[in-house]
DNA sequence: GCGACAG
DNA sequence: ATCTTGTCGC
């Protein structure tokens, strides 16, 4: 891998971290190519948006991702895949990409299609070094992304109105001791516990929240993350069995 | 040093 | 994330 403008998301995993030091160079490195610019999709667009989740047995070393595009309008599941691999990283708060990416990149290379939009379960900007999973996905792959988690980490929020659609701004500390808006607090649900937004690559947060919200008419989390655990949990069990 | 800490 | 039964409620 180098330093110049061009990516190449093999040279990354081929020289994937495998310690702590490593791998936070890794985030530093990677982090400026984060977009923010692009506003990015439209909520209701006429593509697909697919969801991406990860399950894991640490006792046989297995981990299973899947990715699965629903219909940018109707939601309906268009396509599913999966993918299969040994664990990569062990869980560090904050390094979490380092262990889910690998095989989240398989099964969306096993999509045969190009997501429009990417949906994460965990962060994008609301991480401490303002470079979670879904930012960390799609600066990788170059796609669209966002991250939707239902717990706010090392972030603080004020509890948002009781309203579907109610949000309040995700607020972290920044190095020199300040707080910046890192993503939105946003129920999904009246009366339940909101889940937390946060932009991953090229779209803004206005639409990460739009986007969250038109993908959970029913359910607190995203139909595409709810599909997608589904799913790899499944191919987990299959892959424990044969 | 101690607690907190996405999945 | 994962270990795990029944149970309350729409």
């Amino acid at each position: 891998m180098t330093n110049d403008a061009t990516l190449s998301l093999e040279d990354e995993l081929a020289h994937w971290p495998t310690d702590e030091a490593a791998a936070l160079a890794t985030q530093d490195r990677l982090r400026a190519r984060v977009r923010t610019a692009q506003s990015g999709p439209e909520p209701g667009f006429a593509g697909t948006v697919v969801g991406v989740d990860v399950a894991y047995d640490d006792e046989r070393d297995l981990v299973a991702a899947a990715a699965v595009a629903l219909d940018g309008v109707t939601l309906a599941v268009v396509e599913e895949a999966t993918a299969v691999g040994r664990v990569a990283f062990p869980y560090v708060p904050g390094l979490l990409a380092f262990r889910e990416i690998p095989t989240v990149v398989d099964a969306l290379r096993r999509l045969g299609r190009t997501p429009d939009l990417v949906v994460c379960d965990g962060y994008g900007l609301a991480h401490p070094r303002r470079f979670g999973l879904a930012s960390h996905l799609g600066v990788l792959t170059g796609l669209p992304t966002i991250g939707v988690a239902k717990n706010p980490f090392t972030s603080r929020y004020e509890l948002p109105g009781e309203e579907r659609g109610a949000s309040s701004p995700l607020l972290d500390g920044t190095a020199d001791g300040r707080d910046e808006v890192v993503g939105r607090a946003l129920r999904t649900q009246k009366g339940v516990k909101p889940v937390f937004v946060s932009v991953g690559h090229r779209i803004d947060l206005d639409r990460a929240c739009a986007h969250t919200l038109h993908l959970s008419p029913r359910y607190r989390i995203p139909e595409t993350t709810r599909a997608a655990d589904a799913l790899c949990r499944r191919a987990l069990s299959e892959a424990r069995a044969g």
